[in-house]
RNA sequence: GCCCAGGUGGCGGAACUGGUAGACGCACAGGACUUAAAAUCCUGCGACUUCGGUCAUGCGGGUUCGAUUCCCGCCCUGGGCACCA
C-alpha cells in the first residue's frame, strides 16, 4: 500500500470539487436551506492566518455535516478589504492600494483554496468592487434620504497618526484602537448616521435571537440605556433673587433622591458659564480650571483613582425645585459633556462620586432614603407595620454592651421592640427593662436615621415591616427587676466587651445599627429603600417614589421622564483615499436659498434628508467611482485627499445647475462589511441590491461565527443597517428583524506559550508551512483538537504531529479492511460478531454528531481517536464499521476521507452521503462496571449485566469478598443504589 | 471599582443532571524493529507509600452517603466596561 500522502491527495480534490462545483449553491424550494458565515477575511499584506482557518474550519465542519444531513446549504466567501491596513501597506510599498488589494486578495484565495473549505466561490467578490460598493453607496443615499444621516459640527476623536476621526467606539483607554496612537479632540464636520433611533429595537430584538449570552450582554451595556427623569433647576442671579436667569437641565436615573441634591455640577465644556461669565463673581477661577481640565487629556481625566477637582460657581445658584432650597453650583471634571446633559444634581447621601466631592468640599449631605433590609418572608402571612426602637446600653465603666441572645432563633442582638404609641426614648426604656431586668439608664443620643427591615418572625409567624430608631444609653447602675419568664424564655441578656460586639452580632439591621454606632458607615448608601426626609413623599419605596416624582415633576412643568443612551451617533466619515466615497454633492447657491425664508425656489423632490442638509443632494448615478489618483497620502490639515483632485470635485448642482463640488469624504471600514452576506445570496445582481426571492429563501443567515473583538461594533453595525433595510423593505419583510438567527465566537490562537502572535515577536504561525509539511487536513484536525473552541489557545508545535499520526493510522487501517460488502449493516447486534464494537461505534455517531451542534470540536476527534484505538486492535475491520468512521471523519479531514472513500471503490462524492444516525438501543453497553463505596470512597468494582436489579446489586456486593472486608463484620446502616453507576454502603 | 469567564498531572485538556478525577493527545522513560537514525509498534507515566493504602481538581469553610460540579468567604489569571449621573 503507498504512503499516505496529503501533499498528493489534497490539490488533486480541491481540482475536483473546483471543476465539479460541488459547493455552488443553488436556490432549491425542494430542499431546507442553510446558511453558514464567517466573518469575511481582511485581505492583509500578512496572508491569511491561523485564526481565519480555525474558525472557517469549524463552520465548514458544520456545513459539509448540514449537506450530508440533506440541507442545502450556502457557505460564501468575500473580501472586506477597503480601509486603513491596506493603504497604510500600499504606502509603505509604494504602491497603490487597488494593486495591493489585487495582491493580497489573489494569496487569500489561494490559501484558502488550498486549506480545502467547502465555500461556494461562484459567489465571492470584494466590498472594492465597483458593482459592490455601488450598493454600498445605494444604502447611505437611502439613509440620508430618511434623515437618517446628517453632516454635523462634531467634536472627534482625531488620530494623529491615522489621520482620521474616529468613532467613539474606536477610541480604546484614550488611543486609537488600530494604530495605538494619539488621539486628540478635533472640531470637524462630519457625516453621521443616527443609530441611536435604533437604540431601543437593537436591544429588544436580541430576545428573538441564538446569540452567546455574553454577546448579548455586549451589545445590552454598549448601548447602555439608563431610564431616569429629566429635571430643570432654576438659576438664580444672587442680586436679582426674583427672576430665574436660566434653567439648567439634568439626567438623572435617580429622581427619587431628588430631596438630598445639596449642589449641583457642570463639565467644564457646558454652556452655562461661558453664557453667564459676566454674572459669575470669581469667573477668572472658573476658568483657570476649565484651561486646566482642557490639557488633561481623556486618559487622565476618567482615570478613576484621580481626586477628584472642582470649583464653585460663584454668584449663581440653583433652587432644589422640590424643597425650594438654595444650593451651590460647582464645574468639576468628573462630570462628561457628552453623556446626558453634561450638568448633574448631585446627591452626595447616595452616590459615591457626590459624596467624595461633598466630603472634599465640605457641603452638605442629607440622607433621603433609609436602607431596607430584606429577609425572608412568607407570604401567605400577615404583614405587620411596627415603629421599632433599639437600645444601645453601655456600662462606661466596663466598656460593654448590653446584648441579647436569642434562644430559639438563634439572633444575637440587642434589645429593641416596638413602640406602642409611646415616645421612642420610653419605649425604649420599658424594652430594656422588660427583657434585661435594667431600670436605670440615661439617654444619650440618637444613632443615625431609621432604617427598615422586612422579615418574618418565627416566635410570632407574622412578618414585619418595620421602621427602626436607634437610641444610645448609658447604665446609670445595676439595679434591676426579676424578667417574667415568657421574656426569660425567648432571650437572655449578656454583656458584650465593646470591642467583641462587632463579632458577636449576627442579624443584618442590628449590624447596620453597630456600624453606624462605631462611625464604621462611611459609605453613602446606594441601594434602593424607604424614602426618608422627602415631605410628602416620606415612606415611599424607591421604585414608588420614582414613579410618583416623575408624575409629580410632569405637573410642575420641571422636567420629565427620561432614556438616556451611551450609544452615540454613528460617524461615518473618513478623510482617507481607500474607501467607498460618499455619494453627495454640496450646492452652495442651494443652501444659500434654502436658509433664505423668502426664496421661492425650492427643490420640489426635496426629501427629508436634504431639508436635514440644506445644499446637499444625493449622486442618483451610481456608483460614484473612486478616482484613480496618484497621490492618495493622507492630509495633515484632516482633508481626504480626494480634495486634492479638483476635476473630480467640481461639478454641477443636479438642482439649480450652478457649480457644486463633491463630498470628499469617503466611508469607514464598516460600511461594507455590514451588509455583505446580504449581497452573498444574489451577488451579481446590477438591477438591485438584492433579489427579494432570492433573499427571501436564504435569509437570515443561520449561523455566524467570528471573533469576539467584532462582537460590539460590527455585529450592532450591521444589525442597525439590517433593520433600516428591513423598514424600507430592501429585504423582504419574511427574513425578519434580525440577521442574524445565530452568533458564535472562536477563541483567539495565540503564540507558542500564551503569548499574543505579532509580528515584532516574531511569533507569526504562517499556515503555509504546516500545509507542506502535513498538509491542510492535520491543520484543520489540529486546530479543532487543541483546545475549546471558544477559548484563546496557545499554538503547540509538537502537537501538530500528533494530529498527524492520527491521520495517518487511519490511513494504514486499510490494511485490515475486509472485502467491501454491498449492503450496510449497521443497526444488529446479533449480525456482527463484535458488539461491544458495535456500541463504541454509535455512541461515537451520538457523540462526534453533538459535538459539531454545540462546537465542541475537541472532543468529536478524541471521540474519533477513541474509536481508531478500538478499530486498530481489531484482526480484521468490516467495511460497514470503516465507511461509517470514514464519513464522521470527512467533514474535519475532508481531502483523506474522499480519498479513502474513492478507494472503497465509490464513485460519488463523500459528500452526497447521509449522515449517519445512531441507535438508541445500541448505544447502551450490555454490561458495566458497579462501583461500590464505603463511607463514600471506592473499595470495589463489580462487572454486572445492565439490567441488574437493585436486590441483585445488594446480594451480590454483599457476598464479594473485598467490600465484606472493608465492611469487617459491620452491617450497613445506609445502603444507597444509583441505577447503572454505583453502590455506596454507610458504616 | 463593576461585570463576565476561568484556575484540574510536566503540558493542551476530558468528566452527563452531585456518582470511578485525569478521557484523548503531547512530552518523557523503557522495550521491539533497524548496521544506525527517523518513522512505526508495545509498555509505563499525578504525588507519597511500610505496597495494605493515603493524599490530590487555586485557598479556607459548609451541605451531602458522596463535591472538579452546589452554597459562603478569600486568593490568583484572562477578557470586557470604566467618573454613564
Amino acid at each position: 500500500m503507498e504512503k499516505y500522502n496529503p501533499q498528493a491527495i489534497e490539490p488533486k480534490w480541491q481540482k475536483v470539487w473546483d471543476e465539479q462545483g460541488v459547493f455552488a449553491a443553488e436556490e432549491d424550494k425542494a430542499k431546507k436551506k442553510f446558511f453558514g458565515l464567517i466573518e469575511f477575511p481582511y485581505p492583509s499584506g500578512d496572508g491569511l492566518h491561523t485564526g481565519h482557518l480555525r474558525s472557517n474550519t469549524a463552520m465548514d465542519i458544520i456545513c459539509r455535516k448540514r449537506r450530508m444531513q440533506g440541507y442545502n446549504v450556502l457557505y460564501p466567501i468575500g473580501f472586506d478589504a477597503f480601509g486603513l491596513p491596506t493603504e497604510n501597506y500600499a504606502i509603505k510599498k509604494k504602491i497603490k492600494p487597488q494593486e495591493a488589494t489585487a495582491k493580497n486578495i489573489a494569496t487569500f484565495t489561494k490559501q484558502l483554496k488550498e486549506a480545502g473549505f467547502s465555500f461556494d466561490w461562484s459567489r465571492s467578490f470584494s466590498t472594492t468592487d465597483e458593482d459592490y460598493y455601488k450598493w454600498t453607496q445605494w444604502i447611505f443615499v437611502q439613509m440620508f434620504k430618511r434623515g437618517l444621516a446628517e453632516k454635523k459640527k462634531e467634536t472627534i476623536n482625531w488620530c494623529t497618526s491615522c489621520k482620521i476621526g474616529l468613532a467613539n467606539e474606536e477610541v480604546v483607554n484614550g488611543v486609537c484602537e488600530r494604530c495605538g496612537g494619539e488621539v486628540v479632540k478635533k472640531i470637524k464636520e462630519q457625516w453621521v448616521l443616527k443609530i441611536t433611533k435604533y437604540a431601543d429595537r437593537l436591544i429588544k430584538d436580541l430576545d428573538t435571537v441564538d446569540y452567546l449570552e455574553r454577546i448579548k450582554t455586549q451589545q445590552v451595556n454598549w448601548i447602555g440605556k439608563s431610564v431616569g427623569a429629566e429635571i430643570r433647576f432654576k438659576i438664580y442671579d444672587l442680586r436679582f433673587k426674583n427672576e430665574p436667569l436660566d434653567e439648567l437641565v439634568v439626567f438623572t436615573t435617580r429622581p427619587d433622591t431628588l430631596f438630598g441634591a445639596t449642589f449641583m455640577v457642570v463639565a467644564p465644556e457646558h454652556q452655562l458659564i461661558s453664557n453667564f461669565q459676566d454674572t459669575i463673581s470669581n469667573f477668572q477661577e472658573v476658568k483657570n480650571y476649565i484651561e486646566e481640565a482642557k490639557k488633561k487629556s481623556d486618559l487622565e481625566r476618567t482615570d478613576l483613582n484621580k481626586e477628584k477637582t472642582g470649583v464653585e460657581i460663584k454668584g449663581i445658584k440653583a433652587i432644589n425645585p422640590v424643597n425650594g432650597q438654595e444650593i451651590p453650583i460647582f464645574v468639576a471634571d468628573y462630570v462628561m459633556m457628552g453623556y446626558g446633559t453634561g450638568a448633574i444634581m448631585a446627591v452626595p447621601a447616595h452616590d459615591e462620586r457626590d459624596y467624595e466631592f461633598a466630603k472634599k468640599y465640605n457641603i452638605s449631605i442629607k440622607e433621603v432614603v433609609a436602607p431596607l433590609i430584606k429577609k425572608e418572608t412568607k407570604d401567605d402571612k400577615p404583614t405587620e407595620k411596627r415603629d421599632v426602637v433599639c437600645a444601645i446600653v453601655k456600662d462606661v465603666k466596663k466598656n460593654q454592651i448590653l446584648c441579647l441572645n436569642w434562644k430559639k432563633t438563634g439572633w444575637k442582638a440587642f434589645p429593641m421592640g416596638g413602640t406602642d404609641g409611646e415616645n421612642l426614648i420610653d419605649a425604649a426604656r420599658r424594652e430594656v427593662r422588660e427583657e434585661t431586668g435594667y431600670k436605670n439608664i440615661r439617654f444619650v443620643k440618637k444613632i443615625g436615621e431609621p432604617f427598615y427591615q422586612n422579615f418574618w418572625r418565627p416566635h410570632k409567624d407574622s412578618n414585619v415591616f418595620g421602621k427602626f430608631e436607634t437610641l444610645f444609653f448609658e447604665l446609670e447602675d445595676y439595679e434591676k427587676d426579676e424578667v417574667n419568664e415568657k421574656e426569660k424564655e425567648q432571650h437572655e441578656a449578656v454583656w458584650i466587651d465593646e470591642d467583641k460586639v462587632k463579632e458577636f452580632i449576627n442579624v443584618s439591621g442590628p449590624e447596620l445599627i453597630w456600624q453606624r454606632y462605631s462611625g464604621l458607615d462611611e459609605k453613602c448608601f446606594l441601594g434602593e429603600g424607604i424614602a426618608i426626609n422627602s415631605g410628602e413623599f416620606n415612606g415611599l419605596s424607591t421604585t414608588e417614589f420614582k414613579e410618583k416624582i416623575v408624575n409629580w415633576l410632569k405637573e410642575t412643568v420641571l422636567g420629565k421622564k427620561q432614556i438616556q443612551y451611551k450609544l452615540h451617533d454613528w460617524i461615518f466619515s473618513r478623510q482617507r483615499y481607500w474607501g467607498e466615497p460618499i455619494p453627495l454633492i454640496f450646492c452652495a447657491n442651494c443652501k444659500k436659498l434654502a436658509e433664505n425664508p423668502k426664496s421661492e425656489i425650492r427643490n420640489p423632490k426635496l426629501n427629508e434628508g436634504e431639508i436635514l442638509n440644506p445644499g446637499w443632494y444625493v449622486e442618483e448615478n451610481l456608483p460614484v467611482v473612486l478616482p484613480d489618483i496618484d497621490d492618495y497620502l493622507p492630509t495633515d490639515e484632516g482633508d481626504s485627499p480626494l480634495a486634492k483632485k479638483e476635476d473630480w470635485v467640481k461639478t454641477k448642482c443636479p438642482v439649480c445647475g450652478e457649480e457644486a463640488r463633491r463630498e470628499t469624504d469617503v466611508m469607514p471600514n464598516w460600511a461594507g462589511s455590514n451588509w455583505y452576506f446580504i449581497r452573498y445570496t444574489d451577488p451579481k445582481n446590477d438591477q438591485m441590491m438584492v433579489d427579494p426571492a432570492k433573499a427571501k429563501y436564504w435569509l437570515p443567515v443561520d449561523w455566524y461565527n467570528g471573533g469576539m473583538e467584532h462582537t460590539t461594533l460590527h455585529l450592532l453595525y450591521s444589525r442597525f443597517v439590517w433593520k433600516f433595510l428591513y423598514d424600507i423593505g430592501a429585504v423582504p419583510k419574511e427574513c425578519g428583524v434580525e440577521p442574524y438567527a445565530k452568533r458564535t465566537a472562536h477563541g483567539m490562537i495565540l503564540g507558542e506559550g500564551g503569548v499574543k502572535m505579532s509580528k515584532s515577536k516574531g511569533n507569526v504561525i504562517n499556515p503555509d508551512e504546516y500545509v507542506k509539511k502535513y498538509g491542510a487536513d492535520t491543520l484543520r484536525v489540529y486546530e479543532m483538537f487543541m483546545g475549546p473552541f471558544d477559548q484563546p489557545i496557545a499554538w503547540e508545535d509538537k502537537s501538530v504531529n500528533g494530529v498527524y499520526r492520527f491521520l495517518n493510522r487511519i490511513w494504514l487501517l486499510q490494511d485490515k479492511l475486509q472485502a467491501p460488502s454491498s449492503k450496510l449493516q449497521i443497526n444488529s447486534k446479533s449480525q456482527i460478531p463484535n458488539p461491544k464494537l458495535v456500541t463504541l461505534l454509535h455512541q461515537t455517531i451520538k457523540k462526534v454528531g453533538e459535538d459539531i451542534e454545540e462546537m465542541k470540536f475537541n472532543t468529536a476527534v478524541a471521540q474519533m481517536m477513541i474509536l481508531l484505538n478500538e478499530l486498530e486492535k481489531q484482526e480484521e475491520i468490516s467495511a460497514t464499521h470503516y465507511s461509517l468512521f470514514i464519513i464522521l471523519l470527512s467533514p474535519f479531514a475532508p481531502h483523506l476521507a474522499e480519498e479513502l472513500w474513492q478507494k472503497l471503490g465509490h464513485k460519488e462524492s463523500i459528500q452526497k452521503e447521509n449522515w449517519p444516525e445512531y441507535d438508541v438501543n445500541l448505544i447502551k453497553a450490555e454490561e458495566f462496571e458497579l462501583v461500590v463505596q464505603i463511607n463514600g470512597k471506592v473499595r470495589e468494582k463489580i462487572l454486572v449485566p445492565a439490567e441488574i436489579g437493585e436486590a441483585e446489586v445488594k446480594e451480590l456486593t454483599m457476598k464479594n469478598e473485598k467490600v465484606l472486608k472493608w465492611l469487617n463484620g459491620q452491617e450497613p446502616k445506609k445502603i444507597i443504589y444509583v441505577k447503572g453507576k454505583l453502590v455506596s454502603m454507610v458504616i
